[in-house]
RNA sequence: GCCGGCGUGGCGGAAUGGCAGACGCAACGGACUUAAAAUCCGUAGGAGCGAAAGCUCCGUGGGGGUUCGACUCCCCCCGCCGGCACCA
């Protein structure tokens, strides 16, 4: 293809464009006060996820949603809006610094030549970014609002009274490092010896590390922590409003993680004395059901309860759960594993002596790290207590038999045989009414194994005081009557774990923080940015302790006092950037008052701040859930004018190679954007990428698709330009300033209506189709009447501006119609009187299939459509001897006749 | 295992419950050309009948249902992709 001669000269054209669109600073975007800025316009922020300017350069993946980003942009700046449109570099990360590991390259340089690149690529694909607004996270200046930012949540603590962050000096108790937002706090971590840190769970996949797939173990350690969990209920409940697609939604949900259930209280028996053990269950309708107790391997008071006969065996069992990874222990689905502790518990609600065991099935980090068991309403606790012969004690049963226990005698008897209890013993009788201490039926092993267990909810049985309630009163009724013993209490938990904050690595922001005589100590904003050292040897000490550790003088603050040595992780740069580029020159503040109030909006009519952010699925929780937080705490303190930072979210989706697999270099089938905008210029790629499919959807790339949208293109470019014999392009002597047929308006006007609304709901593949019918149209035509031309050309812009701003200077060499640029035009509306065509098409159908077609004028009564279809001979043919039961007409659309067969 | 999403020609994909396959790719036929490429015009879901105009049947992963009418709505099943993965 590069060989071939080419179709239209966009080699030419668009870096010209290009340079021009950057020497007058098209696209720069004021701010309030600034020279040019329109008040009375809206504004649009339009933003998309920036990229991790990685040594690679850009794939074809990046630019497709930055192209739509770009359409959109360039769309709503026709439409009157300020828009405001960005672009910066997430440039922190451990890539750099492995390299310069193996290098001895400094990050900052390998950095900052990846970012040159990346920006090389994208100003060749002709994005309409404001270039004035870049940002780099790894920047002094941007890094100084970082660590402002985290002073800010440091200062900060959770005040459950008004649900909000506030001021530290609010907090009346006398440990208020207890209560910060940022905290720290000794946390088993995953650490990699061969890379030397310690890593975020999300970093960490089946066992390994992300990057590399290095072994990672467990192992305490001092960390950073953030109190994200405080704002669970806020992360939540902010999701509702906000334009997000429903599944990233459902995400955050579920990894956030919300359960509402009850702690309760149950005493070891002990020859000594009574210890309460609390557990947390979600089911506490379920407390009659349980028949033993089991406690995490971690828990605290396993050592105590433990009696010495069991003492060995648990130990034992302690140990080999320890030396497993971390990985074979959270696979569920190996086989249940525990021992018992040779203790019992009783079961506040009914007395019932219960062994207490211990198993890796129950996590520390979750509730109390210890549960009740209910085998007959749990799946867990059923395999556990089938492997181990522990009793299984029905107590909840089904509202409604299922489908097949209707259907099914076998099912009838072997759901009867539950637990061996029959219908008659819903009444009081073989059960324990509460308090009357008559023991419940606990049978004995062995027993007939029920063949599952059930854990949806029913009516109570064998309960004593809950025994006929449904599940939800059950759960109300034994809250209570815990909570009136102080046995228990309700309350409500969470999946969500506080943000591990710390990262034992170079390239990385300094946290702006001091520890003297044991205790950490903020720096004063004056004292930022904190900068990083100097290294000339980037690798990791090979103890815990971060590479910082090596800049003695750097680490060295005062006599008294030493840097904390960690550095932030990559998330902590890419949380505000968006909050950055509203105001990236300010040197005084990290967003001003007025700017922020301006890109963002007041927060009144949507919470969101951004008002559209692209990007990929693979941030749909920690970033965006890590950005909601600090967006959340930064505004509990005043500082933001919006409670959420982007109201409308979309994910693009990944784009495949050539062979419908995901794109690698081990593959062979990447596709570099350099190359096609070579061969096929930068709108045919721009146009490409959004012609593939949906923009949400997963789509395989094929360069015979970029042909065709460039050969699309190539037959815009001819309905003005030709080629004359020595190779010069003209105008066509075609082009005339005459009114378009009717024909051609209808289809102008349809194209006007069906790109603005696809560009609405983002369906770019259906607009530039709908362009190409038009391009059909006026190609057919013998005379070009320019005014349609004009219009198409507009329309085009957003999506391909280069071609579309050349051909319009071009008319305008001849044309007095073809003022200006062709993307400083106000966009077209159209007019639905032209779309509406006098005879229409409607289909005669019989019992809904097709049978005929028949024109008739556009307003026809349904009568007279149905008298015509009647009297249409062919059709009527097939009415000959048939009863005809209905008759449907939709005026416009069809006939149909429901006859009987 | 649980939760989401998706299954439409040879391919990418279109279709407020109303003519399935818009638009593009690949293919085929024609025009232009010494020839090819490019371009332009045209054909085209599959099977069958017909000399032809045309006609019939089958078709949106599979099976049922609702409806005059289902790619579209409901139920069950299968396959692929993504997320979570013992969260009590």
């Amino acid at each position: 293809m590069s060989s071939q001669r080419k179709q239209y000269p966009f080699s030419y054209f668009e870096p010209k464009w290009q340079h021009r669109w950057a020497e007058s600073q098209t696209y720069r975007t004021p701010n309030p006060g600034d020279d040019g800025f329109d008040a009375s316009k809206p504004k649009y922020y339009v933003l998309d996820m920036f990229p991790y300017p990685s040594g690679e350069g850009l794939h074809v993946g990046h630019p497709e949603g930055y192209t739509a980003t770009d359409i959109l942009a360039r769309w709503h700046r026709m439409r009157g809006y300020n828009v405001l449109h960005p672009m910066g570099w997430d440039a922190f990360g451990l890539p750099a610094e492995q390299y310069a590991v193996k290098t001895g390259q400094h990050p900052a340089a390998t950095t900052a030549r990846n970012v040159a690149r990346f920006k090389i690529q994208l100003e060749r694909i002709g994005f309409s970014y404001d270039w004035s607004r870049e940002v780099n996270t790894t920047d002094p200046d941007y890094v100084r609002w970082t660590q402002w930012i985290f002073l800010q949540i440091y200062n900060a603590w959770f005040n459950p009274e008004t649900n909000r962050a506030e001021l530290i000096n609010t907090y009346q108790g006398n440990d208020p490092d207890s209560v910060r937002l940022a905290y720290v706090a000794e946390m088993p971590v995953n650490w990699c010896p061969a890379l030397g840190t310690v890593l975020a769970n999300e970093e960490v996949v089946d066992g390994k590390s992300e990057v590399g797939g290095f072994p990672v173990e467990r192992r305490p350690m001092r960390q950073w922590m953030l109190r994200i969990t405080a704002f669970a209920e806020r992360l939540l409940a902010g999701l509702v409003p906000l334009d997000w697609p429903e599944s990233i939604k459902l995400l955050q949900k579920n990894w956030i993680g919300r359960s509402e259930g009850a702690f309760v209280k149950f005493a070891v028996e002990n020859s000594e004395h009574r210890i309460p053990i609390e557990i947390y269950t979600t089911r506490p309708d379920t407390l009659f059901g349980a028949t033993y107790m089991v406690l995490a391997p971690e828990h605290p008071l396993v050592a105590t309860i433990t009696t010495p006969e069991q003492k060995e065996a648990v130990e034992n069992y302690i140990q080999t759960i320890a030396s497993k990874s971390e990985r074979d222990r959270q696979d569920a689905s190996h086989e249940k594993t525990g021992v018992f502790t040779g203790a019992s518990a009783i079961n506040p609600v009914n007395e019932e002596r219960i062994p207490i065991w211990i198993a890796d099935y129950v996590l520390t980090g979750y509730g109390t790290g210890a549960i009740m068991a209910v085998p007959a309403h749990d799946d867990r606790d059923y395999e556990f207590a089938k492997k181990f012969h522990l009793p299984i004690q029905e107590v909840v049963r089904p509202i409604a038999p299922t489908f097949q226990e209707q259907t099914s005698e076998k099912q009838v008897a072997e759901n009867t045989s539950l637990g061996g209890i029959t219908s008659e013993e819903f009444a009081p009788g073989g059960i324990i009414p509460g308090g009357t201490g008559v023991p419940p039926v606990i049978h004995p092993i062995p027993q007939p194994s029920p063949p599952s267990c059930f854990t949806g909810e029913g009516i109570a049985i064998n309960s004593g005081l809950l025994t006929g309630l449904p599940t939800a009163d059950a759960k109300r009724k034994i809250t209570t009557w815990l909570e009136e013993r102080s046995l228990g209490r309700a309350a409500v938990q969470y999946k969500l774990r506080d943000w591990l904050f710390s990262r034992q690595r170079y390239w990385g922001e300094p946290f702006p923080i001091i520890w003297e005589n044991g205790h950490h100590r903020a720096l004063n904003a004056s004292e930022l940015p904190v900068r990083l050292p100097e290294l000339d040897d980037f690798k990791p000490t090979g103890t815990a302790e971060p590479p910082l550790a090596k800049a003695k003088d750097w680490v060295h603050y005062s006599d008294t006092a030493t840097r904390e040595l960690n550095t932030m992780p990559q998330w902590a740069g890419s949380c505000w950037y968006y909050l950055r580029f509203c105001d990236p020159q300010n040197s005084s503040q990290f967003i001003s008052k007025e700017t922020a109030h301006y890109w963002l909006g007041d927060g009144k009519r949507t919470p969101g701040g951004v008002d559209l952010y692209v990007g990929g699925t693979e941030h749909a929780v920690l970033h965006l859930l890590y950005s909601r937080f600090w967006h959340m705490v930064i505004y509990d303190l005043g500082h933001l004018p919006t409670p959420e930072p982007f109201q409308r979210l979309v994910n693009q989706g990944i784009i495949l190679g050539n062979d419908g697999q995901k794109m690698s270099k081990s593959r062979g089938n990447v596709v570099n954007p350099d190359e096609v905008i070579h061969d096929y210029g930068a709108d045919a790629f721009r146009l490409y990428e959004m012609f593939m499919g949906p923009l949400e959807q997963m789509k395989p790339w094929s360069m015979k698709g970029v042909e065709g949208v460039y050969r699309f293109l190539a037959r815009v470019w001819r309905l003005v330009m030709h080629e004359t014999p020595d190779g010069e392009w003209q105008l066509i002597e075609a082009l005339a300033d005459i009114p378009p047929t009717p024909t051609q308006l209808r289809v102008l006007h349809a194209t006007i209506k069906k790109v603005t609304a696809d560009l609405g709901t983002l369906s770019f593949n259906t607009a530039i189709a709908q362009m190409m019918v038009c391009v059909n149209e006026l190609t057919a035509a013998e005379k070009r009447p320019i005014a349609a031309l004009r219009t198409l050309l507009i329309l085009l812009s957003p999506f391909a501006p280069h071609i579309a701003d050349e051909l319009w200077e071009q008319l305008g060499k001849k044309f007095a119609e073809f003022e200006g640029h062709a993307h400083t035009q106000t966009w077209p509306q159209h007019d639905e009187s032209l779309l509406i065509e006098n005879e229409v098409e409607i289909v005669l159908q019989i019992n809904g299939k097709v049978r005929g077609k028949l024109t008739v004028s556009k307003n026809a009564e349904r009568a007279r459509i149905e008298a015509a279809a009647r009297a249409d001979e062919k059709f009527s043919a097939h009415l000959q001897g048939k009863e005809i039961l209905k008759v449907i007409v939709v005026p416009g659309k069809l006939v149909n006749f429901a006859v009987k067969n």
